[in-house]
DNA sequence: CCAATCAATAACCCGTTGGCTATTGATTGA
DNA sequence: TCAATCAATAGCCAACGGGTTATTGATTGG
């Protein structure tokens, strides 16, 4: 079974392209050739990782004349923030188990 | 520059592992043979999982005896909620569907 | 004290991944 | 029309990562 989180978490696990998705953020939409000249690798890594978020949902592309154009898509960060509230939840509920039990032992 | 962020997502891509981080976020400290039960691999990999889960802060251990107990350390999640809402936040002035993901973060 | 149990380490294998160069296809401008 | 530009694809390679079995080191129970 391959859940969403897996996709994001692999998609984002690569400094590079995880700091492709950030500029995307940052700086709303770009071309492939303005995210080639500041990401350090070459243009057909770039795309490569671009493959990769827009396979992930996390980026969405746009085709202008010969330039293609790709922004984020924030919605897709979704399942993640899920997953870490639903972390903490059992967390905590646990920790609030711990404190009824040793309130009850105290008595 | 290796940031804490990268750590993280690494840490939590593979499916094994974030399942074990998963278990002993809900049912709270483990040893290594529980986990090993139900890892559906075997206990060195059970290990060395927990060695990088471990190395990422997300892990702490506790000997007693011949056994290891490990639990969740939550707060390593920290980095990883801060990122996401960081992401949202650059985000804000852009959007379109945007209040799904903000519903989500006022919980 | 010896056998058994538990977890970590060692040594190895293999598939995946991220990088590269070269090329192709499409679009533009002169 | 033809050269130049932009991005995607192809093909290759080296490194890394997650798995395995075998072993070691500690601790416990009989």
């Amino acid at each position: 079974m391959t859940t969403a989180h897996d996709m994001l978490f692999r998609t984002l696990a690569d400094p590079t392209r995880r700091a492709i998705f950030e500029r995307l953020c940052r700086q709303g939409e770009q071309t492939v050739g303005a995210l080639t000249a500041q990401a350090g690798v070459s243009q057909p890594a770039v795309s490569k990782h671009l493959g990769v978020l827009k396979e992930a949902g996390l980026v969405r592309d746009r085709h202008e004349g010969r330039q293609t154009h790709y922004s984020a898509q924030l919605k897709a960060l979704a399942p993640l923030m899920d997953w870490t509230r639903d972390m903490a939840g059992f967390w905590e509920s646990r920790f609030d188990d711990l404190e009824d039990l040793l309130k009850r032992m105290d008595q």
